[in-house]
DNA sequence: CTGAAAGCGCTTACAG
DNA sequence: CTGAAAGCGCTTACAG
């Protein structure tokens, strides 16, 4: 135990109180040096640290906060942590924390419901955050207004078709439908399937599916067959609903997956039957997952950027004035399966 | 804007005292109805609770844990995101925080870097959470001690290979190491390789080495050849050491990986090589991810409970006494690669 | 360069 | 069943 001795004193929280005491100054005195505000000399500075490390003083962020009227929290709002999309914006967001003034991140799931979301909004708003990034804009009415109502900044993610409550920074879902389309008629392909998860819940997907049926209108085609999934999206999903599509009567010759989850079910699928890829049939997704990239045969997709949504949302939410939209882009990956 | 007249008042922020006195009542009856505690007459209930909804009133809950000196707050630290071992653990605290009387996660990222984890863990202590949930054994001594001393519980996750700071939840990464070299060693195979990624950091991964090895010299033999990548575990990775493995001199026939990431990418690779799995070589994992189950060939794997341990911590963390270790266990997946 | 005082928005004994 | 008062641990004008 004699290792412990200078160690600090095993019960009594320490307090700016105790610090003050110690060190022979006042409690402001100690604040201001603790978030270097103000002129201090230089003597006291060396005096009170010597103190704060001696005593190992941790500050009350709670009490700060209070005080100060702001926090560090910025409240974060994911549909799901199932699809790794959004842990990768996670990275993103943290990457943007990291040069920032220590801001912490306050995660909430709202599982693809508005209602949900609702209830996680209204508990983070009650820590007083200084921001909260939310996905896509759909939100209950409530919602809205206690977001209007707040002053917080609010970072609607993923998306940029529609107006933001504050900030929009994500990329056009539609435009990337419609690119999908274009991309793939141009590269001749004319007999299209489509094979997707539950859209109810997700206006994404629902709108690169748009863009894609009017890049197919524009070139006098249209969707010849589809199957979709009553579930959310995943590689089991993609399996059976490729094998449901394959089965049916119209015959296809490319098919058009929601996302890349869907997609390399889709050609596991293929590889278990005999299909061959795209000989057969030819397989496009969407997303740019890394799985896809390493598979023999990479799979053909479009990139969108989650770490840059999460990263530029961050800083958008620091520099940027309500009303703006960040587009982050995307690219078509070539690939091997289309 | 007529439909905005029964809005909350646009500016003025509400706090109980506003809402006292507008319902003419003192501010701890406020407070007493709004966290159900001791007896209120009905009338003055619905009175208040009438004023709470008109006014739009959300409770800082800063200040409310700063007078009650505890917070709902549940420090999370993860050592990555982009495994997605960990959002599924995130999940899983998720569900566990749900049968709560809603208590919030403050999520950070260690990046496997004990250095790293001892500055978030201080921020977070600064919240005074309720508890902190982090992952594995090994931390700073700094960490140890802050965490010694303060009084929040502590839930070291994913392990339980040695003694807990205070609960620790997981599984025995030891014994399913050597459950995967007896499993291998009775299906008949002989000729090990092992396939891993940076293990420096990553202890889990060490143990279930170990625990390998310790079951094939039981059985009179030793792992024949290895290749280990020097960056953390990915398809890409597992891809890479395989084909290099392959390429050596020592012939094996069977390959165990550190884990299914790793394994994934070595069945990617002999598909695009032609070797084939498992009359070539057969593969063996760790995790049981939905990835490796979904392909045509289900990847043999040792399964973890991801989703478990992070539902058991939070529930562990409610309710177990210090010194608690909780095995989530784990089994076998026979698959067919190995 | 430093200190005394008020206050952030709640909660919690204590009294009645 | 309800209220007045003190206090949680900081920060922030304001004075000097």
């Amino acid at each position: 135990m004699t290792a412990k001795q200078r160690l600090p004193d095993r019960k009594s929280k320490v307090t700016v109180r105790e610090v003050a005491l110690r060190a022979n100054v006042s409690e402001s005195t100690v604040s201001r040096i603790l978030r270097n505000k103000g002129p201090i000399a230089d003597d006291t500075r060396e005096k009170v640290m010597e103190v704060v490390r001696a005593m190992g003083y941790v500050p009350n962020r709670i009490a700060g906060s209070l005080a100060s009227l702001n926090s560090n929290l910025v409240g974060v709002i994911i549909p799901s942590l199932s699809n790794i999309v959004f842990p990768e914006v996670l990275q993103g967001i943290h990457a943007g924390l990291e040069a920032t003034d220590n801001m912490q991140a306050v995660i909430s799931i709202s599982n693809y419901d508005v209602e949900l979301e609702e209830n996680v909004i209204r508990g983070l708003l009650a820590w007083k955050p200084a921001a909260v990034l939310t996905t896509g804009f759909e939100h209950s009415d409530a919602t809205r207004r206690m977001l209007e109502l707040s002053d917080v900044r609010v970072v609607e993610m993923m998306d940029i078709d529609s107006d933001p409550i504050d900030i929009a920074v994500g990329m056009s879902h539609r435009s990337a439908g419609y690119a999908t389309g274009r991309h793939l008629v141009e590269k001749g392909w004319r007999r299209f399937g489509y094979v997707g998860h539950n859209l109810d819940n997700d206006r994404r997907a629902r709108l690169r599916f748009e863009g894609l049926r009017s890049a197919l209108f524009e070139a006098g085609l249209d969707i010849a067959a589809r199957a979709v999934a009553g579930s959310a999206s995943s590689v089991g999903a993609g399996k059976q609903m490729t094998a449901q599509l394959l089965d049916g009567d119209t015959p296809v010759d490319v098919i058009v997956y929601s996302n890349d989850d869907m997609a390399v079910g889709g050609v596991f699928h293929c590889q278990s039957a005999g299909i061959s890829i795209p000989g057969d049939v030819a397989v496009f997704g969407f997303n740019g997952l890394d799985i896809g990239f390493q598979m023999p045969q990479p799979l053909s997709t479009i990139r969108s950027n989650r770490f840059l949504i999460g990263k530029t949302a961050i800083e958008a939410m620091l520099t940027e004035p309500a009303g703006t939209k960040i587009d982050t882009g995307f690219e078509i990956f070539e690939g091997g399966t289309a």
